[in-house]
DNA sequence: CGGGAGGTTGACCACCATCAACTGCTGTGG
DNA sequence: CCACAGCAGTTGATGGTGGTCAACCTCCCG
């Protein structure tokens, strides 16, 4: 039973970052007709082009969005963590403008875009809930552009991890003292302009300077005071969908 | 007469390349309280961190948006011209989190962002071509991130150059074969995360490979479907909320 | 006529890309 | 259980794209 509704629980509790939805609301989301799907790593979900008729929303695992420069460069302009609404602009935009994909394997929640529409128009709230939500994603993409036009390779990387600690905390994935990251250094160069092997020298240079460490396969963060600062990190821009990571005993 | 509503039919074209509007509701965009004021070059309209009350429309002359780095460095992340909406996002975001400053002088148009949230609320087709312009403005970050993180310095001043063309031409503002640029090579630098002086040397080479030339002050494209081609631009991004100069008559 | 902003050009150099080799995991099949 | 393949990570050597600094030019506009 647990089971059955757990996507519907991460779904409300990102919501609950938003608007403050009453039980009526919450029924309605609750109605919404998901299919779940297991998928594997890698997975294409849309592709560039594409028409698009469903909305995405992950219910476990990591994914991202992606586009392609004419040379073959791959830049990935979003990384998603279980609870995203991955692409809420194709409700409105019908053609996709980049690709999604997953990067672990996972479980997806599919809702045709004429049920979000309908739970949109009788639902105020929750309208202004995912149209909130995907002002806070264009809100993401323009500190993307800052970060990738205008910081040194070791901030872009710092600012990157703070950015994927920052929401975890706030949808409340893992501790965040001591977790693996989902993405590889080429993933994490893809998104920050930077190749792997650049990411990697970055990585153990923010290691070394004791912003975290590795243990095993996880990584700890040893000093997120330390790391925020050398990310030029402010959860600003975030606006409330996520917080910086409170609990200080960790650290 | 025709300077008192010139702002409405601005808004109006816009409007009609995202969504059909009826006379009832393009009556009741012609109802929205601007306030019209003349601002002169460099005014900051908006500042980062500040609460936001109004929306603002352009309606003469150019502004930008930006993001300041730690060390300083400016990110431009938009350009706007005249018919943009440059602020959607406060009606639910009420605390920037970018500035937004004029470029040259102009005129901009305010409305309450209650006044807005009401047409909104009464007319959805109204609320859906907003939502749909902030959606496209998402877009257009996204691509900016592949700009900046994923081409070299030369595609990236060309895009950007054919970004503001096609633009440009969908609002029908000017003649495209000749126009005056109204940011400098700086701005253009902050834009696409390159330095003034590097701005510079890539405009020449363009220039020298034929894709524009000088007339005077005037940039005159000579070879559309080259620039196109070096800027690996391509129009899908936007939308329809900006196609191609077809024109061929001047190329 | 003078001052200032923007544009132009050259010399030099640093950051990060590229290429290449090697390590260590992990999963898989003999 | 081992061998092997394949992917991710690691490290070093070298070079190029684009930054930095500095000088000078051009065009406005007062």
């Amino acid at each position: 039973m647990r089971d059955r509704t757990h996507h519907i629980d991460l779904l409300l509790r990102k919501l609950a970052l938003l608007e403050r939805l009453d039980d009526q609301e919450q029924a309605a989301i609750a109605g919404l007709p998901f299919e779940l799907e297991n998928v594997p790593a890698h997975r294409m979900l849309i592709r560039e082009g594409s028409q698009v008729t469903h909305c995405s929303l992950l219910v476990r695992g990591f994914a991202c969005r992606h586009k392609m420069a004419r040379t073959g460069k791959r830049q990935i302009v979003a990384f998603h963590m279980a609870g995203d609404m991955m692409d809420l602009q194709h409700a409105l935009l019908s053609r996709a403008d980049h690709n999604l994909q997953m990067i672990t394997d996972g479980t997806v929640g599919t809702v045709p875009i004429k049920a979000m529409k309908a739970v949109c128009r009788d639902f105020p709230r929750i309208a202004e809930a995912f149209a909130k939500d995907a002002l806070i994603d264009a809100s993401i993409f323009r500190e993307w552009v800052l970060n990738v036009g205008g910081r040194d390779a070791k901030t872009r990387v710092a600012h990157m991890l703070c950015e994927f600690v920052a929401r975890r905390e706030a949808m409340g994935i893992s501790p965040v003292e001591a977790m693996r990251l989902p993405m590889t250094q080429e993933q994490i160069g893809d998104a920050t302009g930077l190749t792997a092997v650049h990411v990697n020298r970055m990585l153990r240079l923010l290691s070394e300077e004791g912003a975290f460490r590795h243990e095993g396969r996880e990584l700890v963060i040893s000093d997120w005071p330390m790391l925020k600062a050398v990310a030029d990190f402010d959860a600003a821009y975030l606006h409330g969908l996520a917080h910086e990571p409170q609990s200080a005993n960790a650290f």
